[in-house]
DNA sequence: CCGCCGCGCTAATACGTATTAGCATCTATG
DNA sequence: CATAGATGCTAATACGTATTAGCGCGGCGG
């Protein structure tokens, strides 16, 4: 194969049209200030031969003589498209390239990252985060310690979710969890119900934390408003605790353990909600089959894509003036799976 | 906000290590080649201070010395994200991704390319292309144009899916649609199918030409192997023409054109096989929903997209040698839509 | 004692663009 | 006609890294 031709530079054109490189340069950047000026035929016999070669600037060296690439990041802590986090990232990943668009942004995945203890880590040796102009956070869980540096770094970020402050205050687009789970907490009372339970998976990311919040800020007139933790793996244990305990009406926080406990409870001549109330948290996060409409709550995971573009080319170009975040409202769903407390049950 | 803290340089580090900034380079770089040697003591001073400053290097100056910065390039003729091309594109991105994180690279979309008449542009105005070291186009036709002036430029690029010559062989990765097509033809033969109508989709892409190339080269046996065009929503009219005929086994370039095709008979109470054999020819790309389970054959699209990360990595470093072109297998789907002619139609 | 060689490192330069100080040249003014 | 100011451009430099030619030094053979 022949050595591909060397790319066509400044220096060229400059050349070409009879002037310096940096005559080029001003002509390209449109440099009309008071302090430089071009001469309007030496401005178009450089625009001429720029159209002729079919020059384009090198955006690398653009970036590093210090100007903006017009690149947002994107890094995901686990891979973008696999099958398995499809569902989570796909939505979110839509709004951001729809922003994107709009804003004439490129999009840069970090899939170069290395993986270390099953998850990405943003920084390493061959950091590539500075090749974009600012970076989109993306995952369940987001590593404090790399929020801390890039806060230290001073490098343009958002995460996607609420995050706790790290060295700084995050800027983060979120999903209002607390109001929405407390809306149908509210709802549940509304509708009777007064032994309630919140099934956690476990997690410590500030979603969860939200959630649960939500949960005990609105609980407070009922009768009983406990947290137990379980998986889908587990359903069967969890009804029967949820059984022994006289709850009316389950807040499950994984999408999969709700179909789980639903069909549990199926299996038994149970249904819900006429035995038991159950309400899912958000929307699936791994592919679930179910044919059940569940009460619950949508996140606006799109919105939530393109609003994180947003607030990024704020924190970027200095524009957006203090504190950049969001939470946006989840929209509830009304769904089947709550309703009143059964009388027998309740009146325990 | 404060003005960052200025970025922690090679010669920030050669500084403090009371070297070089070529020696902290060579270090960085484990050169360890007979041109040059760093003693040991000064080797392990300089790491020292690299790793109590946390120091990494920046990409974009790396680059600008070296002429490869890791990045593939990804451009789609659609969005990449959004529903309508979300269950065509989703799977080959799933594979380039796979891929370009097995070797190291970042996947750059280019989104901001501008969309004129419908589709986008790869050059335009501000051309963003060099920023990658290559780059990869997906779509269902791509224009011959600018295929032709990325051979002229020289820029490494590979196509998903077999492209005519322009300018020069397109480097591409893409399926075999003629041999599977052939090999339904085949089956339908066997069956002791004689009349076989393709109905296609009226586009002239590289794909659809060698669909009609398949099916012409193994329908030569039958007594009549014609074309016509069709779409999804002149699914009766087609219908009628079929029937007309005298077809008992028609082979659908479009999956959705089939389902509405199988839906108008069932509608008439006429049945696929048994009064109709209705073939597809490769999977959905619009989200259809459908209960039926199409002969046919699957499109190894996830496959695709690896390979043509491996190819394209061949191209940029120019280690592939000569023509890089390459066709996958498509694996046949069983089916339940071809089955044994109807002998009442047969023998018309 | 000289020349040579291998070792360990550095100085210089390249990559392509953006920016700035300042040099010619021309025009207007006193 | 000298001078000030405006105009149009260029030379020089910075950005941070990679590469390469070559320098100084010590040891060794002659």
């Amino acid at each position: 194969m022949t050595t591909p031709p060397r790319r066509v530079t400044q220096r060229d054109i400059a050349r070409l049209a009879g002037v310096s490189q940096a005559t080029v340069s001003l002509v390209l950047n449109n440099r009309a200030d008071a302090e430089v000026r071009i001469a309007p035929e030496t401005r178009d016999r450089v625009l001429r031969v720029i159209a002729e070669t079919g020059y384009a600037a090198d955006p690398v060296a653009r970036r590093l003589a210090s100007r903006f690439n017009r690149i947002i990041g994107v890094f995901t802590y686990e891979p973008a498209f696999p099958s398995g986090s499809r569902d989570f990232f796909h939505p979110f990943l839509l709004g951001i390239e729809e922003y994107a668009e709009r804003v004439g942004c490129d999009l840069l995945l970090f899939t170069s990252a290395p993986v270390v203890d099953g998850r990405r880590r943003i920084f390493h040796q061959d950091n590539r985060l500075r090749l974009a102009d600012g970076c989109i956070l993306l995952g369940r869980e987001i590593d404090g310690a790399e929020l801390h540096r890039l806060n230290r770094d001073g490098f343009p970020y958002v995460a996607v979710g609420r995050r706790d402050d790290a060295g700084g205050p995050v800027p983060y687009v979120g999903a209002d969890y607390a109001t929405a789970v407390a809306r149908l907490v509210e709802r549940a009372l509304r509708c009777g119900h007064r032994r309630l339970t919140y099934v956690g998976m476990g997690m410590t990311a500030e979603s969860s934390e939200d959630r649960r919040r939500g949960y005990l800020a609105a609980a407070t007139t009922a009768e009983s408003a406990r947290q137990v933790a379980a998986e889908a793996g587990e359903a069967d244990a969890s009804l029967d605790d949820l059984l022994a305990d006289g709850t009316t009406v389950a807040f499950v926080e994984g999408f999969a353990t709700a179909v789980a406990l639903e069909s549990a409870a199926r299996r038994r001549g149970l249904t819900a909600p006429g035995d038991l109330s159950i309400v899912t948290l958000g929307d699936p996060t791994v592919p679930v089959p179910t044919d059940i409409a569940f009460t619950g709550f949508r996140i606006p995971r799109e919105e939530m894509g393109r609003q994180a573009v947003e607030v990024l080319t704020g924190v970027i170009d200095g524009s957006a003036g203090g504190l950049q975040q969001r939470l946006l409202p989840c929209e509830l769903v009304e769904g089947d799976t709550l309703g009143t407390p059964d009388p027998a049950v309740d009146r325990r």
